[in-house]
DNA sequence: ATAGCTTTTGTGGAAATCCACAAAAGCTCG
DNA sequence: CGAGCTTTTGTGGATTTCCACAAAAGCTAT
């Protein structure tokens, strides 16, 4: 006989039973670790179920341990009970967990403090046949917020495609759709390896919805790219949260789903709302310019470092329609075709390396002195002034432009 | 009574009798010192006469030594005949000169030698007599200029305008117009203090028919501004040979004629007649620049020379638009603000001086240490790596944008 | 092949840079 | 005012750069 068998008015009703039945504090979570329910009875409760309880979602450090620990990952294989064991650090106390399965999703999870004894099977199975009962619930749950989703999907494509004219009709929506509204924000593009799948979809959505490093109030899916508006709490240091972020998000896909993202890139952190559509077009000029110099930009992800590299397009545009041919990139190439030198790559690598003598020599494997004779020889071929500023510039951006074209 | 009241066929005829009653060689010039005609008889010649004779036209080292001496301006000031004492070091011989006159012009001169005995009070009135004379016989010439020059001018600006969709058709013209082609050119412009007179006309037209340093098959004047078309002799060296005829122009226009140009500027050299258009814009693309960032580009002329200023037009309608504000800057002038430091200058006058401690220190007059010390905050309160070319290069390239702004 | 060029590498010394550390001066805020 | 911060200047030493000069190696054209 199921002892939940019953109607239950409410999740909270339902968390209220298992704790009776088990005689422990019961939480119930969805499958992103966010609170659906929890038992209200007088029990002992550890810190991290407080936390939870707080902040309406278990705690990213907490997270981060059970992973650690392999719990979470048994509880996304099996339908059976698992049994972890204090991790006192994260202020977490002996615990029995189960996963709440749907077909061969899981839609949650329901957590048991395991109170002074250890439990016998028959409590075990009491919280398998809870499991049980739980899906229905959550279903109902589930599809109420797909519905939204839908709405709000439509919604971030307007908002990435400068639909909204007007910052307060941007917020009302949010309003309507229940999206918080933040301060800052900036939009930030994954691009994926392959194709992204419904499962991969889900251990994205798994992900955003459980860090805590900053928030995510909209994302969406497209093809092989994954967008997200992300919201850093603090305007000055943004960059940099949302630098760690999108390091941390592509190294846990990678070692929790065994995802590989090929990179990241975010646009500028804004404040008006209307602003979301360049922030996405900076993201996409990151991507562009990553793949087109793999090399330099291999570390860089947000747009505020692309350097010079942000105005690329337009001066590759110009420079297609014949302007800027550089005399002296012209006789540089010109003598090292004639003569089998490499003063193009001397010079340019030597810029890479910020004018640093002894990087510059070791990088192309030659006596610094030979790199001195070089530079003097570039100098007079070139007719160059390597100590003006603006002429290396030119030249610098010059050269990296012969390779944009290339690509 | 007259002895040159006769009607004579050409110049030359007339050249030769003046020589005959003088008793020594005659050489008549215009204005320009270009050869018109030269006495014929068999008498002493020195090796600037005989050059002047081969060559069509005075050799421009000895027109220098005229003006060095002063017997150019004695002559464009008085009706009277002026001696030369012996120049030998350009092989001049002594000399007896006078100049040609219609109303308060100068239309050439008349240039005899002197032989062996000092020339008697008769002869000068003779050689008097003969410079008046000579006059009639002058303007018959100019007129027939004139009407070819009006043409030509209305040419160049079709050329200058890119008027000529195909190289031929220019071609052809030229040779219509008895232009000589060149087969490298540029275009320049001088921009002058005030509006250009017809007496500074002259005296440009003066400068540009007398040097021989590069052609110039084309000008006109427009405003304040003088356009010409110059032809380097070489290809590899043609940027040179052109700066260095525009500071002597500049030099020479202020020295002989007291008139004071701001600056000149000229575009690339190319070899395609209908990239006139072209290189004339770049000319007026580094005038602009010029008046922008008078301090830097005090010494530029060339386009190839403009470095990075190249592009600013199209980066500063960029920035217009509202694009690229960058955020490192942002804070470093905040930080000023707030602080009352220096650090935007602090760094732009260090990327000034190419990254060199020593030399930005001494201009800002203040500690190596206390320079190292600022870089250090600079690259911490801005987030840069000062260290990246790229990231300097975009950040120098701001900072230079925001004095664009103001201009 | 060899003379005459360019290019590479080496040596050594003066100058500049970088770095760590510390004293002093200046500014701000309770 | 004075504690606590930032900023400036100073000292000294290891490292790097710059420069001049020279030997050696490599290329090219006669």
């Amino acid at each position: 006989m199921n002892p939940f068998a019953t109607h239950f008015e409410s999740l909270e009703e339902f968390a209220d039973r298992v704790s009776e039945l088990l005689q422990c504090p019961i939480t119930i979570e969805d499958a992103n670790h966010r609170l659906i329910a929890y038992s209200g009875h007088e029990h002992y409760t550890d810190p991290a179920r407080t936390a939870t309880i707080i902040h309406r979602r278990v705690p990213e450090r907490v997270i981060n341990s059970l992973w650690r620990e392999g719990v979470i990952p048994k509880l996304l294989q099996s339908e059976e009970p698992v049994r972890v064991a204090e991790i006192s650090e994260v202020g977490l106390g002996n615990r029995i967990a189960i996963s709440i399965w749907r077909n061969k999703e899981v839609l949650g999870f329901i957590w048991a403090i395991e109170m002074n004894e250890p439990w016998t099977e028959q409590q075990l199975d009491l919280l398998k046949q809870a499991a049980k009962s739980a899906k229905n619930l959550l279903l109902q749950l589930q599809i109420r917020k797909n519905k939204k989703e839908e709405r709000i999907q439509e919604f971030f494509w307007k908002l990435l495609t400068g639909h909204f004219p007007s910052p307060h009709e941007v917020i009302e929506q949010c309003h309507q759709l229940n999206v918080h509204v933040y301060p800052f924000f900036s939009v930030g593009i994954f691009q994926f390896q392959q194709h992204i799948q419904t499962q991969v979809e889900r251990q994205i959505d798994y992900l955003l919805k459980t860090t805590q490093q900053l928030a995510v109030p909209l994302y969406t899916i497209d093809h092989q790219r994954l967008i997200v508006l992300v919201a850093p709490s603090s305007n000055i240091y943004g960059e940099a949260h949302i630098e760690r972020f999108f390091r941390s998000f592509i190294t846990q896909m990678k070692e929790r789903f065994r995802v590989d993202i090929m990179m990241g890139a975010f646009g500028n952190v804004y404040e008006c709302y209307t602003k979301i559509a360049k922030s996405y077009e900076e993201a996409q000029t990151v991507l562009k310019m990553k793949r087109a110099f793999p090399h330099p930009l291999a570390n860089i992800q947000g747009y505020q470092h692309l350097g010079m590299y942000q105005f690329f397009d337009l001066l590759f545009e110009k420079k297609r329609h014949g302007d800027f041919h550089n005399v002296a990139l012209e006789n540089l190439k010109q003598y090292d075709a004639q003569h089998h030198t490499n003063l193009v790559e001397t010079i340019e690598t030597y810029l890479d390396y910020d004018s640093n003598v002894n990087e510059t020599a070791k990088a192309l494997n030659i006596h610094p002195n030979t790199l001195a004779y070089r530079l003097k020889r570039i100098s007079e071929i070139g007719n160059i002034d390597l100590s003006n500023m603006s002429e290396k510039v030119k030249l610098y951006i010059d050269m990296k432009l012969d390779k944009y074209r290339t690509t």
